[in-house]
DNA sequence: CCTTGGCTGACGTCAGCCAAG
DNA sequence: CCTTGGCTGACGTCAGCCAAG
């Protein structure tokens, strides 16, 4: 179960070349393959993938009493089915909450901020040919929204129920930059796990190749050696 | 580039053994890995994957100009920032929300079919140890909305402006019922790919061990060798 | 032949961890 | 010491491919 010592290399294009070396247990030569800053990056997201817990709904587990299973559960959408559907189709009009988390978007707000994101990932590694165009745009459909003010509270209505709408403007203002800045987040974060992935299986293409070849080169050298001993 | 002919195998999880099976080029002992299904599956979506194009705006590109780039044009996402969310919320949504995948599921409707389904994935591999625990509960707060009528059409609409209450509804429970099954089914495609993910980190450490092992047993033998040249 | 349903890549969001401040 | 922001697992949805019907 130790596998925290997961191995840090990254993929190796070129193939069915022997490389002998020894020095270290696990290391091996990256040729061409990812950065060493991605590199430590992957290693370190490895870990932390191992490490984090599903969590999740885990206050609620938590509280329900078991704790200590770390990866097991999987059970808060075992009953997600229909219940949940059944309110976010109702939600297809900017009038209702019942999912605070989707209309918080629509919460009457109309400030637009349009951003062109140049995305700002050099990529200099050349195994994944997954190169992003440099020009990225990203519309934006100002929308302003009239309907049922009662509704624009959110977790800041507990503190204030009567605060100046700059209040939630503002609110909504840096909900809108976080959720802009975790989307470009979230793009980036997925570009990897497929460039690792990738890696991956390039890794293990190279690696086959390795085994093939070292198997050959050992069988050839224990046959002559083995003639050679009939010899002698 | 020949990618389609990737590997067909599954990880391996025990370790520093080596096997020295040399029939097929890229075939390898699978021990304790996946059952056979899941292996034909697994290199079916593996396959998918590499023949499958990125597409997803695809006509867009394909009216630009560029059609036969199969892998490797990865723009598409770079420029789908909010400019296509921008036309989805137009074909979702005549109203507009400028998050319209969110506010495409708000259409006025207060059926609330209440179902807790019973998670039917039997999970029969021992790989991945997410299994799903018996109780999740998901609360559900009704939410009867009275507002703006007129936006509760949808792709239907251009068939039937008019068309009975039982036609939406017959529609909706339809949409109702692909979304459930294609959450499941979103549920268990990430819990293979992470799977396949792990078994692809387990056979690099299996392979990176192999490797090891026959580097060694070359060495030596290697050393015989010379020594046995030298008194000969 | 078309139609339908399963599968999956990509997306955007939420929750949560962890380091940087 | 807390607070904040980046990163990422998991989710649900959409789009689209492909085989089964």
């Amino acid at each position: 179960m130790e596998e925290n010592e997961r191995t840090d290399n990254s993929g190796n294009p070129q193939q069915s070349i022997v490389h002998v070396t020894l020095n270290h247990p696990i290391q091996v030569v990256t040729a061409g393959g990812l950065s060493e800053s991605e590199e430590l990056e992957e290693e370190r997201r490895r870990r932390e993938v191992l490490a984090r817990r599903p969590s999740y709904r885990k206050i609620l587990h938590e509280i329900a009493g078991d704790d200590q299973l770390k990866g097991d559960h999987h059970d808060e959408d075992s009953n997600s089915g229909l219940s949940d559907t059944g309110s976010e189709t109702n939600l297809q009009q900017p009038v209702i909450p019942a999912h605070i988390q989707l209309v918080s978007d629509t919460s009457g707000v109309q400030t637009i901020t349009m951003t062109n994101s140049t995305s700002p990932t050099p990529n200099g590694s050349t195994i994944v040919q997954y190169a992003q165009s440099p020009e990225g745009q990203q519309y934006f459909i100002p929308v302003s929204v009239a309907g049922t003010p009662g509704q624009t509270y959110q977790l800041t209505t507990a503190n204030s129920l009567q605060s100046s709408p700059n209040v939630t403007e503002e609110a909504s203002r840096k909900r809108e930059l976080r959720l802009l800045k975790n989307r470009e987040a979230a793009r980036e974060c997925r570009r990897k796990k497929k460039e690792y992935v990738k890696c991956l299986e390039n890794r293990v293409a190279v690696l086959e190749n390795q085994n093939k070849a070292l198997i050959e080169e050992l069988k050839n050298l224990k046959e002559l050696y083995c003639s050679k001993d009939d010899v002698a």
